[in-house]
DNA sequence: TTGCCTAACAAGCGATCGTTTGATTGGTAT
DNA sequence: ATACCAATCAAACGATCGCTTGTTAGGCAA
């Protein structure tokens, strides 16, 4: 494992920007137009790149999926963390900047997070399927954890409230236009619908 | 408009039941590889036919496409409004009727209605989108009018509940396993979460 | 200068796509 | 028997698909 000083063959300064780029653009067109409605072609294009030499930098159109998704796990998690952390010690407040970040994430321009819903990942077949699912997952498991630090009355399902909650954010991709609110007031707003029948502490 | 007395051409009894069965074999493969991921020839293996004679009954695929679209916007609707008209007077019986419904509808084995959610409509372009949101908007207003008869607290926003519901409802396609609690059972709990925090006469 | 290596180009492969066209089949009415 | 017509077959069209192959341009190290 011998350190490389010099950039080996990557372009002036920054690495492998152009993967990069095929990534990005990539996951534009995969989240707006799906996985099979995007050519090579169309990804080249936007890059001003021959089909062809995309498969330099990624073996398949398979593999440049599976990158993307991981991409948009990635980022949504971190930006997820990132505000949980900096929400304080109440669960709810945690719920909620979890929540915010998540919508932010998710209507963000970057494009690179509708990918990572299980609305996208459902028409596959089972090899590549299992590959998103266990990315996702990963993720999910996080919200998993800022659940079951909820109190919660006896008897609620966690587990529904936690997909009821979910389904109730990612369905904000199928309806939201950029003049209405912002994301961020859309989660709380949610939120608290969920919270003020659960939480004993809220004022009804 | 004279009545024909004789079923002219259609094969044995019941009208056109070639076309009812493309319909079928199309909505199964539509809801579940995609539009883009599902070919003509796909669907004609299965109803047993060559490609070429599906273009005897829809003229073009995306034909096709919105006639299992309506189809589909039509059963769900059905069986909604019905479920409502039994469902008494008291406006969150009739919502969680509805919800029952929907929910019931959207995970049946006929495989008509997934299509019919915006998740579906979202990856295509201007001429035929248009033609699909116009379709399901025509659903989705029968849950403003159920909303609307709600007992809400002023200041509760009507438009963000209904989709905040709806995306909780839908989400279910992407998690629901055969295995699992009756889809009724899922979406009465449901709305009872949403219910319990926004409707004054509720015991929390 | 020589040699290497990254990153791309140029061209085309076989497969599959939606769709069209002309012939053929079988039942129904006359 | 004959004529008709709905419904399908049989075969292929051009376009586009993911992908492969051989080659080339340009920067870096020796």
């Amino acid at each position: 494992m011998k350190a490389v000083a010099t950039n080996r063959g990557k372009t002036a300064r920054g690495g492998d920007s152009r993967r990069r780029e095929l990534l990005e653009a990539a996951a534009r067109l995969f989240s707006t137009r799906g996985y099979e409605g995007t050519s090579i072609r169309d990804i080249a294009a936007i890059v001003g790149m021959l089909p062809g030499s995309i498969y330099y930098h990624f073996k398949s159109k398979e593999e440049l999926l599976v990158a993307v998704h991981e991409q948009g796990v990635l980022q949504v998690m971190q930006a997820v963390q990132s505000a949980v952390e900096k929400a304080g010690k109440d669960p709810w407040d945690r719920l909620t900047a979890a929540a915010e970040a998540h919508l932010e994430s998710l209507l963000a321009e970057n494009a690179f997070s509708p990918v990572v819903t299980p609305q996208f990942t459902r028409a596959f077949e089972d090899p590549l399927r299992s590959t998103l699912i266990a990315q996702r997952d990963e993720y999910e498991a996080y919200f998993v954890t800022l659940v079951k630090q909820l109190p919660l009355p006896p008897g609620t399902g966690r587990r529904l409230f936690r997909l009821a909650l979910l389904g109730s954010l990612n369905w904000t991709l199928t309806w939201y236009r950029p003049g209405g609110k912002r994301p961020a007031t859309i989660a709380r707003q949610m939120v608290n619908m969920f919270r003020a029948g659960l939480d004993p502490a809220a004022g009804g």
